[in-house]
DNA sequence: GCGGACTGCTTACCT
DNA sequence: ACAGGTAAGCAGTCCGCG
């Protein structure tokens, strides 16, 4: 590796590095600081957290005091472990423990004897020689920075005081009018979930702070236009870094190059320019200004820029102290910092649906960044080698702004949403940021294990205990039964009201007491067994809590009494209410998955009865809903998993069924919406409403889905527009005609191609890479594959772009297509059946809409 | 060899 | 790397057709 000279600046950056790395020894005394980040020091042997202390913006280590060790648990006799000369002659082995815990799977309490380690290596994680894999081991694949988290108690994003070297846990007072509030809201649950409840609302109602930091983006010099540069070979320049931070500061470091323009003109106004006669004197400067931010954004930073910067660092030289990145295995991180890595918590499948509604569909900075700020990147034509300093500067500044804007759009939500997720999940900002929902809840759950000392169940007990299921599944090939969807009845349906079951599924997990505990307990009596779960084999406990049902279920009422209704109060100012919705999405975000992860095999503590009794109750509480309606002479016009849609009842009806359903179901029902009107067809999942202020919901028509051509999309939403004005049956009429002149309109354009060509794009997302597609070719694929013969690149997640077309392929992208080959028919045919599903509703079909022939017929032979 | 009935694959959506 | 249910379009296969 380290083939060049060492760097001229190398002794002046180490100073400058030494002299900030000064100020990250931890005082005696450190004021009111967050924990945002949790570590393990290999060479020190202790575990320390990463302190931001927000008035001096800078972040603290604290190393561990208490002499915590890695460990796993046993159930082997201690003799016997004795005898076991492959562990006691380990190297990383310390000691044995006997320690007591509470098996929950077999309710009962169970010796065992603790493995103490000298490193976390030595319990798992190497290749070969790790303890764990010479026993049965309990708790030995957690991370260690997670055991310590757990068993210190600790809270990450919670503020902390460093006193005489002891770190100290700073609380901040509840008012008392808020305390009385939640316990009244608490009522009469049990002491456990009330204590639960409240330290919920400590964690979640402390303030967050802000914090100081910059975004980082770098370019590397790039023989192939196309091609991604390598971050693991590192073979070319750095030619151009941006740092934007959060102060306002904007530095754009550039690599002086041989014949480069300099286009003086195009330089960011606003930026710091540096400019460099040595790529090594580049990156020193650039390493001083990175040691001095607490906080990294990049996006992509852990696979690409921090990782090109520290393997290009040491082609060029740098030795490991000098560089003040941490790489992992798959993570990057600043050694006086911590860095927070977008692209990961925004490809979050969980943080773009119920945090960002779905607003971008691709995970790019371009896409993102214009979905959710109205800026994308600057577009160029060539490869950044190519550009002047000017445009080099600016490209990449906008870059590192986009990442920086992130972070800080409606007032920092994304940092806030970071910090109540470390919150609730007690994993660190670094942590949370790059994991998914699944880890979050895994490490509530196992927190709380901890914190009773309930043993953490290994997953293939769980599953020779509990792994029956017993229903069948509607789709071939998944697990178990799921929800209902009622048959629509179709037509158009004058005020109707939707009510739904508030978070069903939590709200199921709390009332059914279900977790992997209690779902089929090992008691005989009939107290348990007869408490059968509707429409399974399953029985619940009645003799202990699960912890599924009261963190669940703690989290569920906090969000419905709590966060969601002050997320809206207009009495408190605009910061709190803000705040509280940010809390109040973060915990959709985790109750939406609560059921599902017992239901995934991935899940540490996957258990299908779980998943299956929470789907069959929900199955129990919809249809038994209905009946109910039925039986008090309501019209039900269609439902689906947890929401019943009812033909104008009368607010007594309405009333009655509430009530029922809190007194039978222990199930809060509640009014969600009304529609002026809602427009049925026979196909379920696929209606539009019309609220009374005209807006109008609009679900699963084709019209409206992202993939069809913008044309269609186009003549869809103006027949919604006509529709939203309708008042009464009779505008019906006028509606349709008006309908028919648009449709005319429509094929009449495609007949004459008088269309632009883009406008008749389909953009489909291609899921792998074109050459993984074995068993079909669907056509988006077949236009993938025209691209990557035309030189273009495709890979999986890119959006595919492509036309119909005349011919043997059927499809052409639409880089590559002209007007004249667009095949019209295959246009008109989408056109009739996406009008068809709000058509047949009102009564009409296209024909009639648009003369008595089919629409072809008017084309001829194409 | 061709077309219709069928199944399976794929994507996008709903809760 | 949370679940199952539904719609739509197309690809591929099977079968009958003297």
């Amino acid at each position: 590796m380290n083939t060049g000279s060492v760097p001229e600046s190398a002794p002046s950056i180490v100073r400058e590095i030494r002299k900030l790395e000064s100020l990250l020894e931890t005082p005696e005394n450190l004021p009111e600081s967050y924990i945002v980040g949790v570590g393990y020091d290999g060479e020190k042997r202790q575990a320390f957290l990463k302190l931001y202390e927000p008035k001096l913006h800078r972040i603290f280590l604290w190393y561990d005091d208490t002499g915590h060790k890695p460990y796993c648990l046993a159930q082997d006799p201690i003799s016997a472990l004795e005898a076991n000369q492959s562990i006691v002659r380990h190297l990383g082995f310390e000691r044995f423990e006997q320690v007591k815990k509470y098996d929950a799977l077999r309710d009962e309490e169970i010796q065992l004897v603790r493995i103490v380690a000298k490193d976390p290596l030595a319990i798992g994680g190497r290749a070969y020689g790790s303890i764990r894999d010479m026993i049965k081991a309990w708790e030995a694949d957690i991370k260690y920075v997670e055991n310590y988290i757990y068993d210190r108690s600790i809270c990450p994003g919670m503020p902390y005081q460093v006193k005489k070297g002891k770190l100290v846990r700073v609380d901040h007072k509840l008012p008392s009018d808020m305390v009385h509030a939640v316990e009244s809201l608490l009522g009469k649950e049990s002491e456990d979930y009330r204590r639960l409840a409240l330290e919920w609302i400590r964690l979640l109602e402390c303030p967050v702070p802000e914090f100081y930091r910059a975004s980082l983006d770098i370019e590397v010099a790039q023989d192939i236009a196309t091609r991604m540069p390598d971050p693991s070979m590192a073979e070319q320049p750095i030619i151009c870094v941006s740092l934007a931070d959060s102060k306002g500061k904007k530095q754009v470091f550039l690599l002086k190059r041989f014949g480069v323009n300099e286009d003086e003109e195009k330089l960011p106004k606003d930026a710091e320019i540096h400019y460099f006669e040595k790529e090594e004197d580049l990156i020193s400067s650039l390493f001083v200004a990175i040691s001095s931010y607490p906080i990294i954004i990049t996006f992509n930073g852990d696979d690409f820029d921090l990782r090109y910067l520290w393997n290009r660092a040491q082609l060029k030289a740098f030795n490991r102290q000098q560089i003040p990145v941490e790489m992992g295995r798959e993570t990057a991180t600043t050694k006086n910092g911590i860095h927070i890595d977008l692209y990961k918590f925004f490809f979050n499948r969980s943080i773009q649906i119920y945090a960002f509604g779905q607003k971008y569909r691709e995970n790019t900075l371009d896409e993102i960044g214009t979905a959710l700020l109205g800026v994308g990147k600057i577009p160029i034509e060539k490869s950044v080698s190519e550009l002047s300093y000017g445009e080099l500067a600016s490209y990449c500044l906008r870059d590192a702004e986009i990442t920086l804007s992130l972070t800080e759009f409606k007032e920092d939500l994304v940092m806030k949403l970071i910090a109540a997720l470390s919150r609730i999940s007690f994993m660190s900002f670094e942590d949370v940021s790059r994991q998914g929902v699944s880890n979050w809840i895994r490490s509530t759950l196992y927190n709380e294990h901890r914190r009773r000392n309930f043993l953490i169940p290994r997953a293939d007990d769980i599953i020779a205990l509990k792994g029956t299921t017993s229903t069948e599944a509607v789709i071939k090939g998944k697990k178990y039964k799921g929800a209902i969807v009622v048959e629509p009845t179709p037509g158009i349906h004058f005020s109707v009201a939707v009510l739904d079951f508030a978070s069903l599924y939590p709200s199921i997990i709390k009332v059914w007491n279900l977790g992997y505990e209690t779902i089929r307990c090992p008691h005989k009596d009939a107290a348990c067994k007869d408490n059968k779960v509707p429409g399974t084999p399953h029985w619940v406990c009645k003799k202990n809590r699960a912890l599924e049902s009261l963190l669940i279920g703690s989290l569920r009422d906090l969000r419905v009494n709590w966060y969601k209704p002050r997320s809206k109060d207009k009495t408190l100012s605009d910061d709190v209410r803000s705040l509280y919705n940010v809390i109040q999405n973060a915990l959709k975000v985790i109750l939406n998955a609560s059921y599902g992860v017992f239901g995934s095999d991935r899940f540490a503590l996957y258990c299908p009865p779980v998943a299956e009794a929470t789907a069959a109750i929900g199955r129990y509480a919809i249809t038994s809903t209905i009946e109910k309606a039925h039986s008090t002479g309501m019209n039900v016009v269609y439902g689906d998993t947890d929401s019943i849609f009812l033909g104008n009842p009368s607010p007594e009806q309405l009333n009655e069924l509430i009530d029922w359903s809190k007194t039978f179901l222990k199930m809060e029902l509640e009014v969600d919406k009304r529609y002026r009107y809602l427009v049925l067809s026979s196909r379920k999942k696929n209606y539009l409403g019309v609220l009374p202020d005209g807006s109008v919901d609009i679900k699963g028509l084709t019209g409206k889905k992202r993939h069809i051509p913008e044309f269609l999309k186009r003549v869809f939403y103006e027949m919604i527009e006509i529709l939203s004005k309708v008042q009464s049956t009779e505008e019906f009429e006028e509606a349709k005609t008006k309908i028919k002149g648009i449709v005319k309109n429509c094929y009449l354009m495609l007949r004459d191609r008088r269309f632009k060509l883009e406008d008749l794009a389909f953009n489909v997302m291609i899921s792998k890479s074109p050459s993984d597609y074995t068993k079909t070719t669907p056509q988006h694929v077949k236009a993938a594959e025209i691209l990557s013969d035309h030189g273009t690149e495709v890979r999986a997640g890119d959006l595919i772009s492509f036309v119909k077309v005349l011919g043997e392929s059927g499809v052409k992208p639409v880089q590559l297509a002209t007007v004249e080959e667009v095949d019209t028919g295959k246009y008109i045919e989408y056109l009739e059946s996406t009008f068809e599903q709000v058509l047949d509703a009102l009564g009409t079909d296209f024909q009639e809409l648009a003369g008595t022939k089919k629409l072809e017929s008017f084309l001829g032979d194409n």
